[in-house]
This record gives structure tokens, sequence and C-alpha cells, in this order.
DNA sequence: TGAGATATGTAATTTCGACTACATATTCAC
DNA sequence: GTGAATATGTAGTCGAAATTACATATCTCA
């Protein structure tokens, strides 16, 4: 059963990739619609025959933004060998490479694709503090994990050394944005790190 | 020589002032004209008569915020009496109060008035950027002055510590966003120190 | 008192950016 | 080949937000 009608001349999972970039470069708002399409080489007619909106792209931005260059402090947590410092610290290291993979250097997506903006994208604002939020409790929950497996010190505050480490990791991504090097975001997280010496 | 023509029927400063709590609680670009002569009480003419444009008022508001409730955190470290480290520990705590005494809670306004925004207010964000550098160089010129006076060890990494406790505040701002409480975020400053514990 | 100067209110204007109407083009099913 | 279905390009519309035109009001100075 093929599809009927006039076949689309771009490929969407590339104009979704483009979109990503765009928007983890220049956050929402810095992105107009126009600039999207003339980098997809698409006319907005094309985009709107294939997404509802731009913020309905942004969603799928969201989305696919773990599922490739983004996932990198996550998936350190998740998946790093050993101790859970070991892990914590890959995490940060990582969140490094996440904030100065951005095409502009501009820090994560999540944390800085729409921080202060118009009160009309209020929704999209709130779902990027529940992401944040997220990330917390992920690290928390390899927190308390590291507690109950021992490796932990069992009187530790899980939540606050968790949100320390986030708040650590959304102001690397303000300090990618500030121009910092490399070097001095990784002296950071070794400096962060000292802090968790429990 | 008083004033010739028909007086200004409103307190500039006190708009100014208002402008201000606008501009710290929802960001530049969160915040309409319309929204301003509205809670200032003024239409846009009367505004416009006394001020140059939205961008000159922000900048207007920009030197007001240190001078009132935004200078809290570098108050705190210019003026703390004793060794360095309580000087540094008492800017983040002061940090954290700034970001809570914001009209939403939305953190400092240098850190969060406009991060990821439209290319035409490029100018104005790069300048809360240089901003921030600037409060990373007050810092650094502390540690130094510790490390000078033999309040700290020789071999410190200024640079890289006043980075870490930039990376921290700017951190504090974004977490103020997410809902954190002032016990959290105290929480957090209290384990950043232990970082420096050099 | 009147002339000059500045402020105010009403009601635009202007610009910008998301989104779309519509005519045309390209494909599939039969 | 014809019709149904969907995509594309041109050229808009539509709404929102900063800014202003202009008539009027209120003040100082002579």
């Amino acid at each position: 059963m093929a599809v009927r009608g006039r076949p689309r001349g771009f490929d969407r999972d590339a104009a979704l990739a483009k979109a990503m970039q765009l928007f983890w470069a220049k956050g929402y708002e810095g992105v107009q619609l126009a600039e999207l399409t003339a980098a997809v080489g698409i006319n907005p007619p094309s985009f709107y025959a294939a997404v509802q909106s731009k913020e309905a792209i942004h969603r799928e931005a969201l989305d696919l933004y773990p599922a490739t260059a983004g996932d990198g402090s996550m998936a350190a947590l998740r998946d790093t060998p050993g101790t859970t410092t070991d892990a914590v610290h890959a995490m940060l290291l990582a969140s490094v490479e996440v904030a100065l993979a951005s095409p502009s250097a501009g820090g994560c997506m999540d944390s800085l694709g729409l921080v202060n903006g118009q009160d009309q994208n209020a929704a999209l604002r709130d779902d990027l503090r529940a992401l944040r939020r997220t990330t917390a409790t992920l690290i928390r929950d390899r927190l308390e994990r590291g507690v109950r497996e021992a490796d932990l010190p069992a009187d530790i505050d899980a939540e606050r050394v968790a949100t320390f480490c986030a708040t650590v990791m959304q102001g690397l991504s303000l300090q990618a944005q500030d121009g910092a090097s490399r070097d001095m975001l990784i002296g950071v997280v070794e400096t962060a790190m000292t802090a968790l010496d429990i």
C-alpha cells in the first residue's frame, strides 16, 4: 500500500535533525521558522504539510535530543561501570562535552532552550523545567543505588547531592555560552568532584 | 531654572524600579512594553517621552540592579570580614537570596535576563555575558588577594575556582527557576563549599 | 495674559514572524 | 489516461508588539 499523492520532496528526519541543531544552538525563540525552512531548503508550506507547528517540531527535537547528541551525560550516569563516584564524574565530564557540542557552544538544550521567554511560550518553558527535574531525579536515583550497594555512606543527603550536580551541570551550560574553554569546564568538574568525596 | 513645559505625571525612578522588577522576574523578552506601562499606570507615549526605548530602560535596569537588590552576592564577597573562604561562602549564600528575591523566584537578572533569545537582541545578550565574566573576574581577584595574604594556598588555580563559583551561582539561578527551595539551595552552597576546602 | 515648551491620551502605524490560500505539480490506483 | 490524493511555490494573511502622529493639556517665563 504505497502512499497516494505527490511524494514529499525532502527528508523529514533530516529536517528534524536540522531543526534540533538550530533549536539547540539558538533556543526556541531564537529560531525563526523562515530560518529553519531555509536551512532545510524548503518553503513554509512544505514544512507545515509535514509538521503541525513550530512548537510541535520543537517537541520532536526535544525527544530526538537525548536519542542522539544530548544523551551524553545521562548515558554516562547510567552506563559507567565502577563506583557511583565514577559514574557521577563521567556524567559531569559528558555534560561538558554536550555543552561544547552545541552548534553554537550554547550549552544543553534542556537547560537553556527557553529560560525567560514570552508568556505565550510558558507551556514549553514548564516542560523544560520538568525535564530538568527528571534529570535531577535520575541522579538522585543513582546516588541512592550507591547507598544501597554500600558504595556511598548511608548518611549522605542524596537529594542535596543530586541537586548540587544538577546545579553544576546547568551552570556549565551557561559557562559554555559565556565562552569558557573545554579545559576550564573540565577544571570546574574536577573542582566539583572534590565536593563529592563524601 | 525650573523645567519649562507640562511636568511629568509619574515618578520616573519609581517606573524604573518597576521596570527592573519586571525584567528581573520575566527576562527582557518576557516583558512587553504594554505590560510595563500598565504596571506604571501610564500610556506608551509617556514612556517614550521619558525613555528612549525598551532596550534603553533595560540597560538602566541593569545599572539599578546591583545598586539595589541584585548586589547581594558581590557585596558579600567584597565586605565579608575574615577569611577568603568566609567571603566566598557569604557570596554564595547571598546569591541564593538574590535568586529567591526575584519577583518570580526567577534567579539572577544578569544570569537569566536574556539567555537564548532573538537575533535582534544579540547585543544585549552579549552585554549580559560580559557582566557575568566581570563577576567571575571579581571572584578571581578576591581569591588572588587571599593568596597574596597567605589566606589561601599559593598553588590554587584562582581562575578555575572562580569559574567554579560562577558556575554554581549561575546554576543556582536556574535551580531557583526550577522551584528548588531555599533549604535545598543552601544545601547546594554547603556542598559546593566542601570543594573549596583547598 | 500669552507664548513657548513639554507631557499626555487616543489611535494609529510599522514591522516582524508564524502560518495559510490557492493554483500547480507529481504521484498512485484503476 | 483519468481521477484522487498529497506536495510545492508564490504570495499572501493575521496577529502581536514596539513605536509614533497628532491634537490637547499643563506648566514656566516674560
